[in-house]
DNA sequence: CTGCAACTTTGCACTCAGTGCATCAATAGC
DNA sequence: GCTATTGATGCACTGAGTGCAAAGTTGCAG
């Protein structure tokens, strides 16, 4: 959409506070009131939002192998939330940079997570075979690796060294060791 | 403070979005320019920011006796951040009510939750002894707790059973064991 | 008591976010 | 070529949030 990728370039250059609503608009050759026909709110401009994503998380929880441990299906989960099905691999990195180097946005991040949250607790509950609300432990697990998940990708953001892929493999390692 | 008190009245039966900050301000009998001179948001109003608390809690990981494990120590921060320490029960109360029964406040309470965790983050890194960045553990580790806290709120907002702290221990053995 | 200094509250004017409603343009289908 | 549906737009409005300067308040020294 032509609106997210004008969002992300003004915010990119010039800080989601300095940037206007009415300037992504223009950028993007459409009028200020049909960017809200669009998106919501500004966050959700650079955002992104992609609803159908949310229940691709849940098809993928209740597709895999039956004799997979919630923890082994989570690790899927995550490589699926850092590896998003964005056409233009330009685009999908100018979105992370801009995301995470955006300390106003980070709000607006954790909201999309809590809806992720919600929807793997409830695929995780289906798939154990559980009343729903009833076990802790479904939303403990979506809850914890979700935020490990981001954890990772604050850290790299901190200059670390390898890549995220590893950071997040050596999160799981640590998950699974009991956070010894 | 008294605009905080009546933030949380007026949220507490109209719902956050039927509320002015013009309504907040006149209830606590000040202007509505007096607000912004002690909340730089509604949210932030009904949040009712103790800016100090974030640094009580790295004082308290510092403070833990050094042969705790990082897990164990967390368990404390876990216990402190439930129990807030604000004069009126009474108060505290119906803040918890509106904190979790308003969803349109969740991302500006896990933007405060960010912070925590960047505090708590720097605090086991000093304990532990290690360079700030460097080492993917404690990061993981302050995330994860903290994420795992919040779904044991979240999970009992949705009428389980037991009390809070039940739930709290119950997710530590299940981190603990290594999300098994 | 008086006058001064520091701080708080307030009013005012402004920009920007976001919404509801009515209208207008384009395009597909007949 | 006509029409109906859909999307784009203009307009007017409410509310959030900020900067600035005036007005009020309080404490204190003379």
């Amino acid at each position: 959409m032509a609106l997210h990728r004008a969002a992300l370039e003004l915010v990119e250059d010039r800080g989601l506070a300095d940037v206007t609503i009415d300037e992504i608009a223009a950028r993007a050759d459409v009028s200020a009131r049909t960017f809200f026909n669009y998106f919501p709110s500004k966050d959700a401009a650079v955002l992104g939002s992609q609803p159908d994503d949310v229940e691709r998380l849940a098809a993928l929880v209740a597709g895999r192998p039956a004799d997979e441990t919630p923890l082994e299906v989570m690790r899927h989960v995550s490589r699926t939330l850092l590896a998003p099905t964005s056409a233009d691999p330009q685009l999908r990195l100018m979105r992370r940079r801009v995301l995470l180097s955006e300390p106003l946005l980070a709000p607006a991040l954790l909201g999309r997570n809590v809806r992720i949250e919600d929807t793997v607790t409830a695929a995780l509950e289906r798939r154990l075979g559980l009343t729903p609300g009833t076990d802790l432990r479904p939303r403990v697990i979506a809850a914890t690796v979700l935020a490990a998940t981001r954890a990772c990708m604050e850290h790299h953001q901190q200059g670390a060294t390898g890549t995220l892929e590893e950071s997040v493999d050596e999160a799981f390692d640590i998950l699974a060791a009991g956070l010894r």
